[in-house]
DNA sequence: CCTCCATCGTTGACAACCTCCACGATACCG
DNA sequence: CGGTATCGTGGAGGTTGTCAACGATGGAGG
């Protein structure tokens, strides 16, 4: 059917999901400049202190959806802070577990009130159910991409 | 309230956000490879060709989300292949409009079936009420956080 | 008319990011 | 034991994001 709508490009999904992301990003950057991090390494961070028992390295890539290199480099940077390290693993010693520091975990946690209430102007407006509804078709969009 | 939820990272709509964003960015941009065209730039070749006035590289910079410095080197690609023109206004001659030329129209078309299809796997499932719905979202959280 | 200030496009510099390729070390399979 | 795959790491090259200037033009107020 395909029948005349709006502007073409306003309508594209894949545009207005790029728009606001970056929207997002950039306000959450803003907000964590405070302490130092930017959204990558902070992410790393939140799954670093979420996994008691660590992360491989290749875990975090696939998790984020970035480059192994990548992951190097966000992991060096965070180790070198004392934020995370890299401990062998006894089952495979090809990978190294990052691990969250307390001194990392202290920072998660003064960083992620600032982090959530830079993005509650753009995203405090929806509804919860909404909220649910959004994370379930962003993940399965993600899925769906890999 | 805020009790125990699944993994805190996978709940957080920012990263959610970015991380599907980055995966349709990624599969328009090897979708539109064959054409030597780039998001951004394709972006910007939609919006010249929508609009028969021309568009002022500010409104570009506005409407994507960009810095102005950013459309300018966009518009200079497309203008350095043909596929549009930089026309001086006559309202306001600090601006320069930006139109789409025959060769620009021609190209938009056959890219964007490359596009749209690049994007189904993704975006494909969703029932058409979840497009609504997500395209609504989407454009509150860009305009909530402009 | 003239002055002050805002806006548009442009340029340049710099950091961050993405993509790809290659390598050593280790694991796994036969 | 030999061949193949995976993990982390490093490096190269291109793309993007951010910011600060600058000249040119427009607009408001005296």
């Amino acid at each position: 059917m395909e029948v005349l709508m709006g502007h073409p490009l306003t309508d594209d999904l894949g545009f207005l999901l790029s728009r606001a992301s970056g929207a997002v990003v950039r306000a959450t950057n803003t907000a964590l400049a405070g302490h130092g991090l930017r959204v990558r390494q902070y992410s790393v961070l939140v799954l670093a202190c979420d996994a008691a028992e660590g992360v491989t390295q290749r875990e975090l890539a696939d998790v984020l959806g970035l480059d192994p290199s990548q992951v190097v480099l966000l992991v060096d940077e965070l180790a070198g802070r004392g934020l995370v390290e890299r401990r062998p693993s006894e089952a495979d010693r090809r990978t190294r577990l990052v691990l969250a520091t307390d001194a990392g975990r202290a920072l998660r946690d003064v960083a992620e009130r600032d982090a959530t209430a830079a993005v509650e102007a753009p995203l405090g407006l929806l509804a919860d159910a909404e909220r649910d509804r959004l994370r379930d078709v962003l993940t399965r969009i993600w899925t769906a991409a890999g």
